[in-house]
RNA sequence: GGUCCCUUCGUCUAUCGGUUAGGACAGCUGGUUUUCAUCCUGCAAAGGGGGGUUCGAUUCCCCCAGGGACCGCCA
């Protein structure tokens, strides 16, 4: 094993985002492609907004996509301490002060900066003041001391070499003044105390990276390798948000997208490796690099989501597959009857053909599914007196047959077809609407045949069609 | 507004100075077909603009334009 560690550390305040699984999926994947290890992070500071049922949402569909996180899950609340201990080391050594000023005062601060259409940046104002000036009645809160002259260059994995002016960074508040640490302390203290090896993370936080660069400086802490991956932006070209529609894990998996496809989808979403399209999950961790991200961000499409997971319900193991639809059935639509599996598993063949998701199978297979079938008024309207008679003939045709397969059943419709003058869809059609409630779905022959001749009998005998 | 990043078919992308600029998805033809699909043919579709460097630029450099991210005592 490596000493490559990488880390996915999002914070239990909803679902997990899109943007967020494929930040996960790429550390993951450079952490198993590089022998090391993955770790998940949860930073639960923000008590308001942290829910456990999040933590445990959050694990689970990591799960769901085949993401496992090596060791416990680091939760940042926990270390709190640390962090505060950290602060204070760095107020010793000089690279923090305490600040007095007041909110009033930060306020009028930035509205004097943005009147004046400066950026604002906060004045500085208590790095020099001495501690015997500090007002009584203000609790203060701390702040780095950030480099004022000079520049920083960011060797970033992905995106090269990239250059800021010190000057450009404020000095960031550390802790709060009800001692409680901020974000990018406590993120830095972690990841050191994790040993991280590898940060990547998404590209909204560069300004962050300079930030906590400075304290590992401060702290004579080894850097670890930063990695800013481009953002997934939405059809307009925004910062994909939790208010987007469609942007959550959930929002795939509830219409029947299967994990490995998504995975898939999301690999090759900013990131290739030659021509190459499908990739088993072996095959991406063989395979996955950080050279082949690209820098441009990439919009999310929902179409290739949909063909990527067509793609896999046309190849995969049916065996496989089934396994998918019965979890998929259970959580989002109902709890599939084991008598059925023999039953639905044949007929996977002929189900999943017209299936770009598992819903779309599930909806193929309702007539197997459920023992009943429920008609629409609409399509009743199809069974006219010519289509019972048409239906009536059929059923009492199929008695003689032994058995039923395509090469019998087709000469019984050909022959209601001339008797009737009309064309398949006459017979097809009322016969399709009786047996299954629907116009749609799987081809007449493969519907009878797999109900096998018995239910279909039944099923042609109900009293609403004749 | 400041700082930083990005820019090849509608979309995801390949190309690491010389290609008829390739693939995939979507789109559109045609064929198979038993509705809807699947499957198979084929077609159409791209280097933001302007300067350099070079025998030669999509590729290297500069400028411009457009887009994006960040600019919290959130994470």
């Amino acid at each position: 094993m490596s000493n490559v560690a990488t880390r996915f550390a999002p914070s239990p305040t909803g679902a997990l985002h899109i943007g967020g699984v494929r930040t996960a999926l790429f550390n993951w994947l450079f952490s198993k492609n590089q022998k090391g290890t993955f770790h998940l992070r949860i930073e639960d500071t923000d008590k308001e907004r942290s829910k456990d049922e999040h933590k445990i949402q959050i694990i689970k569909s990591l799960k769901w996509l085949g993401i496992e996180h090596d060791g416990d899950e680091y939760i940042q609340s926990t270390k709190i301490s640390d962090h505060i201990n950290v602060a204070n080391e760095l107020l010793k050594n000089g690279n923090a002060y305490k600040c007095y000023c007041s909110a009033e005062e930060i306020e009028e601060q930035k509205k004097r900066a943005r009147q004046k259409k400066l950026p604002y940046i906060y004045n500085r104002k208590w790095r020099d003041l001495p501690e015997s000036e500090a007002p009584k009645d203000i609790r203060p809160v701390i702040r780095f001391k950030s480099k004022i002259e000079g520049s920083s260059i960011l060797k970033d994995l992905v995106q090269g070499d990239v250059e800021i002016d010190n000057n450009t960074i404020e000095d960031f508040i550390i802790l709060r003044n009800d001692g409680t640490p901020t974000y990018n302390l406590s993120a830095t203290v972690d990841d050191h105390q994790m040993n991280m090896t590898h940060i990547i993370r998404g590209d909204d936080h560069k300004i962050n990276t300079f930030k906590q660069m400075q304290i590992y400086l401060a702290m004579n802490w080894e850097l670890p390798k930063f990695a800013h991956i481009p953002l997934i932006h939405t059809i307009e070209g925004k910062k994909l948000s939790k208010r987007d529609n469609a942007s959550t894990l959930d929002d795939y998996s509830k219409i029947g997208v299967m994990p490995d496809a998504l995975r898939n989808y999301l690999l090759r979403l900013g990131w290739s490796f030659e021509d190459k399209e499908i990739f088993t999950l072996e095959e991406s961790i063989e395979h996955f690099n950080l050279e082949g991200i690209g820098k441009s961000p990439s919009k999310l499409d929902m179409s290739r989501i949909l063909s990527m997971n067509e793609h896999y319900i046309k190849n995969i193991d049916e065996n496989e597959l089934y396994k998918n639809l019965v979890e998929y059935c259970e959580i989002y639509k109902e709890k599939m009857n084991p008598a059925k599996e023999v039953k639905i598993k044949s007929s996977l063949s002929f189900l999943k053909n017209k299936a770009k998701t598992l819903e779309d199978i599930y909806n193929n297979a309702k007539y197997i599914i459920s023992d009943e079938v429920k008609f629409e008024d609409e399509d009743l309207k199809l069974i006219d007196e010519k289509a019972k008679k048409i239906i009536k003939e059929f059923n009492n045709n199929l008695s003689s047959l032994e058995s039923l397969n395509k090469e019998n059943l087709e000469p019984i419709v050909n022959e209601l077809i001339k008797k009737y003058e009309t064309n398949f869809k006459g017979v097809g059609q009322p016969l399709r609407v009786a047996l299954t409630g629907s116009k749609f779905g799987p081809g007449l022959y493969d519907i009878v045949i797999s109900l096998g001749k018995e239910e279909v009998k039944k099923r042609l005998d109900s009293k609403i069609l004749a």
